[in-house]
Parts: C-alpha cells; structure tokens; sequence
DNA sequence: ATATAACCGAGACGGTACGTCCCGTCTTCCA
DNA sequence: TGGAAGACGGGACGTACCGTCTCGGTTATAT
C-alpha cells in the first residue's frame, strides 16, 4: 500500500538495471573492480551513463549490488544438530568463496569502502551483516542445546571463526583452503590453552 | 663491508629522501590515502614529482614506507614469562595502533594492494610479515614452555588471534578497543567448547 | 544537405571551441608558441584539458586552428587589371603580416612542423596551401592578358615572389618592409640579366 | 698573443668535444633534432652532461657546431666566368642539400630559433650569413663583368635564388630537385615580364 | 716532486609540460 | 517523463627532457 502512488510518466526500466548489473558483474568477473568502469559498464549494457547514476549513488554501489546479486545462492545454511558441524561446514564454505574469483571482488568492495565513510557504512552492513545472521544462529543453537560457552560475547566467537579467514583473504599470508577451514574450527572451539586438551 | 663500493656520481639526497615521507605521512594523516597526491606531496616537499618516481614505483610504494617509518617504535614486544599475558598485551596495542588514525591508512594500504597484485605482494609482506616474527616468537616460548598446545599449526593460532582485530578495522560491524582484545585473547585461548571451562 | 545527420547525443560546445580558440589566441600573441601550453589554454578558457585534446590532436593543431581564425581578413585579394600591380600590393601584405607579430607565430609554427612530419603536412597544406591560390589566380590572368611570360612554371613564379619573403622572415638576414616587398616584386619581373633592361 | 695566459690546471679535453659532436651528429642524422637530447648525447658520447653544458649554452648550439661540422666541403664555390653558370650550380648545389637529410635539420634548426629569440642570432648568423658571402662574389663578379645588372639590391638579388630554395625546402609545397633549381636561375635572371624574351 | 687548480664521469635533483584516464554532471534529442 | 548518446569540468597520473648541482677521481702545469 506505500508504494500504490501512480508515479505519472514512464515506470523505470527493469531491463536496463538488470542490464547494467550483469554486464558490471561480467567486468567485475574479467578485470575486478578497476576494471568495471563506468563507461564501460554502460558501453557494454547499452544502458546510458546518466541512467545508471540515476539509480545508484556511485559506481562502487553498483559493484556492491552486481556481486550480491551473483552470491545468492552461494552461502550454506546447515543445521546438524551440532554446532561443531554447522560451523565446520559453514566455514569451509566461507572460505571457499573467500578464496574464489568472485571472493577477490569481495576484498576489492571491502577495500574500497576503507577511503570511502559515506558510502562505507551501509556497504560494509549489506555485505557482512547480511552474512551474520545466519551464523548467529547456529552458535544461539549451540548455546540452547549446552554444547557452546554462554559466557563469551557471541560477536566475539563469530570473529573468532571468521576473522582469520577475512585477514587471510586480504593479506594472503597463509593458505585460505579446507584444512585451514577445519583447523580454525577445532582450535576455536578447543582454545589454545594446553590444559585445554579434548575431542571436537 | 658489503656497501664498501664508493658508488660514482652523486649520491642520493637523504634530506630529499626524508622530506618526500614527512609530507606523505602529514596527507596521510590529514586526509589519508586519497589526500596523498603525488603532486601534493611534491609541492610539499619540496622534492621534484619526477624524484619522487625515481625513487619509488609509484605513489602507495611511498605512501606505505612513510607509514612503515611512522609505526617504528609503537609495536610492543612483551616477554612476561607468561604466553596469555603476553598475548594480551600485544593484541591490546594491535588494536589500538588499529583503532587509531594511522590505522585507518593501515586498512587503505591493505585495501589499495587488492587491485594492484603487481606490487601488492611486497606491500603486505612489508606491512604484515613484519609484525607476525614478534609473536610468533610469543608463541614459540609458550609451546616451550608448555603453557600452550603443540599440536596446533601456528598460522592459525596467531590468526586466532589477529584475525578478529584486522576483521573489524575494516568491516567495523563490533568494537575494537581493550575490552574487545582482552575477551579475544581470553576466548582464544580457552576455546568455545563448553567443556573448556578454565580460567586464563 | 550533407550535415542533415540528426546527431545522437550531446552536441559538440561551440562556445568551448570558441573559448579555446581565443584564450590561445591571446597565449600566442603574448608570449608566443611556447607560451601556449595546454594546461594554460585550459585554465584561461575554462576548458578541461579533457576537451581541448578530444578535439584537437595535440596543442599545435590548437594553435594552428587559433592561428587561422585570426589571419581571416587580413589577405588582400587584388585585381587591379595590371599583374603587376597586384602581385605589388599582394606581395606587401604578405610582407606586413610576415613582419608583425602573428607572423612570428606563423614563423612558430612554420618550424614545428619540421621535427614533426605526421601532422605537418596538413599543418602545412592549411597554411601554405590557402594562400596559394589566391596568388595563383593574379599569375593565371596576367599570363591570359599578355602581361607575364607563358613559358615559366607557375610554382617557381610565385616562389620568387614569395620565397624571399618567407626566407627573410625566418632568418632575418635582411630587412621585410615595403621597399623590400616592391624591390622584390620589381626584381623578380624584370629579371637580373644586364640586357633585360625595361620598366615595371 | 691574446690567448698566451697561461693557465693553470688542466685544459680542455679535445677528445670529448670530438665526441660530442660526432655522437650529436650521429643523433641528429638517425632522428633528427628532437632525438638529439642531452642525456642521449652524453650517454651515446661518453661525455657527461656537466662537461657538455660548461662548453655549450644549451643543446642547440652543439647541434648547431655538430651540424656545420658536417656540411664542410659540401658547398661549392665555382667561377666559370659566367655569373649564370656559377649561380645555376650554386644553386643546384643548395638545392641537393636542402633535399638531403642533412638539410632536415638544417629546417630543424632554423625552426627551433624561432622561438628562441636569445641564441637565435647567432645560430642564423653562422647558418645563413655564412654561406652569404660565397654567393655575394658570384653576384659581384657579374654585375663586374657587366652581365648582371647594377641597379638591385644585392640581397634582394641573392633572395630572389635562395628563397624559393628554402621556402620549398620549409614548406614542401614543390619539389626541391636539379630541375626546379634551373628553372629558378633561368626566371630569376631573366624575369617574369613577357617582354624579357631572352636565352639565359 | 709536489701542490693545486681545473678538468671530467656519473648521476641525482627541481622544474615544467605533456598526453591519458576516469569520475560524476550536463545537455540534446528521441520514444 | 525515461532513456541513449555523448560532451564536459575536474583532477590525478606517470613520463620526458632541460639545465643545474654535487660527488669522487684525474691530469697538467707552477712552484
């Protein structure tokens, strides 16, 4: 019932903001974020420089909405009954995204939006809060059915997990596969401490 | 004994070589990465553009090596007898120094290497291997002296605990600040498993 | 006709081409072809460097066009019935505009075109090509009415009027003034040889 | 007995100024004026930029000393007895070398003083004037012998020949070949007027 | 023979202009 | 009114050449 306006005139085009989005995506793909200009995205989507900044703010939220819309599907949602499991398959996933083509991008659109406080904010919420929600989750669960500590900040055990993967992307310091996926799962969950000695 | 050739024609200009990374580091500071124009920090400096290009492939090579010779003398290096104590002590000034102005050119620098793998390999290894020999070296003596588990790959615990700070200096989703560090520090080495039920 | 091509898009800025035009113009007359520059010619006309070189090929075809546009009227164009007579009066503009300022930057431009042989030969064509005909024309009907001999190449007759002229500019080894455009044109009508001895 | 002081230390190297010169020349032969740089010439020379600006003023007074050092025994200086016959090989002999590549740079230089008001005197003192007098004696032998006439300007007789040579050789609006050198001698002396019908 | 002054190579330096690239805004005409 | 085409101002980039300068080392002459 908001939007039951009649707005008079032309509604906006749905082909050309899909156009605009695959053919920035397909840039994004090819030659990452410096490649995607803007007037090649408009070159290769026929759709007008003037059109896309109509409906985006800047280039960098058109990247930010061209890549979002190509990890839809991409994120696994598990719920094992255990969390161990949930986490290990979650990470592992995340990492493997992390480590694709497309999770170079991601580093591109974080990095970009460090020089960048206007946009920065709501860029960095879409991108990684969206993804928090859906592990939160798995460590309330974890928490309720007594296998997780209940007296650790949850934002801190979620870093705890996905923070190294993050710093691994970024600086490239050390191997992002599955077996660095695991063995930040099972020392999280085990700590570091030696007395901490058991079984994931 | 190796720099003993007497190197013909005229040396390089030390002052020159200093000025060019005392106006970098003043934009950076002011303005940050974006501020720090090669022409603004010719006429700053005094130091000719093509000088500048001389010394340095381009302008993140001086931006990152002025900011390399700012944090000389702010990274601690505790050795306390105790690995936790330790590790707190130097998580709480890795997040500081995150926290801080400079670190927030910390972020662009790493940020800027996304896009530009040419040179971006140097930079990081500049800018994170450097600090990662300082506890890593933490980490040895606390293996050594058993406080600390010897069947963990050090790569990850050192994430474990880094990880979670870069994590939030660039996407800033939680706080980073002592609280922050010590609870990381604490949950690291504790695990998140309930069964891991020890003090620090 | 020919220009009935509807045009897509923003049309070309005359005022911006007029723009460059003058403040290069006004640059020229100032402090010659080296004073030119282009980032000059853009701040004075409030046109983007962008624009200037979407426009022309590079800053001499700018000052050649700029050249041009002044040197419109100043060309006399006489027919007086007597080859003689107009070859005296046509020969002592072209003296006079050799001698002034803008022939300085004719001079200029002139010798650019030496060390630069893609666009010389249009910067050359416009230049030299232009006047050309107009003299042609004086050659043609004083050769029709019995005035002047029909057994000279036209191009080596009106390069001994002319050639003197452009020599003395460039070398200045000798005087450009209308004695000298009238010795030339007398000279160069009755020849050198003893023998050839008659009036004008 | 002017140049009999003494002086003190060492003296000039003549081998690095034969250098040079050769190293501009070959310069100045395989890319013209613009391929002659400083830094070329010295690195091509052996000579070090320093050496080379304490005995020249600037570049093009050693492309000027490279350049007439070539052209030695190019020109003739015939004396047949007949002033049209030593004025038809003179000229013939200016137009080869005006056609030649060494007369290239001849243009080159003579173009690069436009703009440099300061050496520029000098530089088309010693080009132009000197060839003037070789020239001159034809001319005042002639009109001795009573075959030219008494009545012309000297320089706008000697004009009359060698400006066509140059404008043709500037401007390429015509060729610069043995015939087109004949024809200028045989219109020049004989005139343009119909009624100078006469065999040279 | 030794001092000393001027030389010379190498090459770093300040300055100035170049021509290119991309961004985000604008203007014009068409559907 | 939406949109395609594309021109425009702004501003940074990295390169090239000029003519000056500072090193350390060399060489001819004057004492």
């Amino acid at each position: 019932m908001a939007s039951q306006v009649p707005k008079a005139g032309r509604p906006r085009s749905e082909p050309a903001r899909r156009a605009v989005l695959t053919a920035c995506g397909e840039l994004l793909q090819q030659g990452g974020l410096r490649a995607a200009t803007t007037d090649r995205i408009a070159a290769l989507s026929g759709v007008s420089k003037a059109t896309i900044y109509k409906w985006w703010p800047n280039k960098y939220a058109v990247a930010l909405e061209a890549f979002l819309s190509q990890m839809n599907a991409e994120s696994p949602d598990p719920d094992t009954g255990s969390a161990a499991e949930d986490f290990r398959l979650t990470v592992r996933g995340t990492a493997r995204f992390y480590a694709s083509p497309i999770g170079r991008i991601f580093a591109q659109l974080l990095a970009e939006a460090q020089s960048d406080p206007t946009e920065a904010s709501d860029l960095i919420g879409r991108l990684v809060t969206s993804r928090r929600g859906v592990v939160r989750a798995i460590w309330d669960r974890g928490v309720l059915r007594g296998e997780l500590r209940d007296d650790v900040d949850p934002d801190v055990a979620l870093d705890l997990f996905f923070g190294p993967l993050v710093y691994r992307m970024l600086a490239g310091h050390a191997p992002l596969d599955e077996r660095a996926a695991d063995e930040v799962v099972r020392v999280a969950l085990t700590g570091l401490n030696r007395t901490n000695r058991n079984k994931t």
